[in-house]
DNA sequence: TGGCGGCGTTAACAAAAGATAATTTAGCAG
DNA sequence: CTGCTAAATTATCTTTTGTTAACGCCGCCA
């Protein structure tokens, strides 16, 4: 069973030729998090820069719209990186509400220290890239799917692509993810049942 | 009047304190590019690793989907850089076309050239590092508009905030981008005059 | 300058989504 | 096992969007 060092160390090898035994100093400035069911990892308006790997769990970074909606705007889980964008990236308080729907587990770093690691340790710099590369890469693929198809396309995607996700998490909030109330998600469920269950 | 090696010279500066006269490696390597009206910088299919910053002039990327029908992805204008993501970030065959709306300047680099340069000048890395977080909280504010607010809303916002965009693209481009069809944005329009002129 | 073609608008109808509320289902606590 | 609560479904009605087609406007080019 890997750990989110292993499966780190490994990714830094893979990107950068850096060995485990040289991931020292990097590691030595992370904390293992544990979050339970329902707890918030970043609340709104908080500023920490904080940056987790999630080892295991799933959380949802959802907003509150003015008539007092939540709106979800995406889902981390294992593997991933979560942290709250609005803070990393433009240094303003997070607009966005990060919340485990199942019990986390996180390897967390502060932004900040993580910068001046990279600045005494440039060989670890692919790994951020890399993430950030990602993160971009996926972003702009949820973006495509919502110029090129429909609610109904989109949540077939969603279902062929992560199965799995969809069973773990209440369909509210894949409703939200995917732009639609969640009385509209059970309609296409519904005409999805009834009508074509072939597909994409 | 300020050229883009003047704006990406000051960028390096303001980023990591690089001094103009040290940017020279990398400039060395960029080549101007110039594309007329409709011309095509970057097609379906194609494999270049190409990456521009944009002097001058709006350049659209879009795909075509299965019915034939384009799906505008996004627009960039100058001061932004261009490429093609799926090459970039995945190496696919761009998925993706990259075409001209107007008379074209840019300012064009092979991104494995770059990294090349990156690897003996690490110092230009905040760049890269600045042009992804950009385009990271770009795609991400996209993606929030489609999750919180309906077409009208986000149509409302494009013309607050980038009121000459509009003004210089063609509405049915505007439209895919929303999400909707060119009649429905024109319904939207028609909403406006009549009724709220006022807010957000 | 006359015609052609693309773009935006409008119209008419079908399909889908939003809002609200009632009802059923399902998960969890005791 | 029972009961409570939240989630999902269903129903009804309204609003919006999609689809298709017609029409007018304008720019461009022969």
């Amino acid at each position: 069973m890997g750990t989110s060092i292993d499966t780190l160390q490994e990714l830094l090898f893979d990107l950068a030729g850096v060995l485990p035994a040289d991931t020292a100093p990097l590691f030595a400035m992370t904390t293992p998090v544990l979050l339970e069911t329902n707890e918030a990892y970043i609340r709104e308006e908080e500023n920490s820069r904080r940056l987790a790997f999630i080892e295991q769990g799933v959380i949802r970074a959802y907003t509150i719209k003015e008539n007092g909606d939540e709106a979800t705007l995406l889902l981390r889980w294992e593997g991933q990186f979560i942290a709250s964008h609005d803070t990393i990236i433009n240094r303003q308080p997070s607009r966005f509400i990060y919340r485990a729907l199942e019990p986390v587990k996180l390897l967390q770093i502060d932004y900040d220290v993580l910068e001046e690691i990279l600045k005494t340790h440039p060989e670890y710099e692919p790994l951020r890239n890399f993430f950030l590369m990602k993160m971009l890469a996926e972003s702009l693929k949820m973006l495509e799917s919502f110029v090129t198809q429909s609610p109904e396309e989109r949540y077939r995607e969603l279902l062929a692509e992560r199965f799995d996700l969809v069973n773990r998490v209440p369909d509210k909030y894949i409703a939200s993810m995917l732009g639609i109330t969640p009385v509209s998600l059970s309609r296409i469920r519904k005409r999805m049942h009834t009508k074509g269950k072939t597909s994409t």
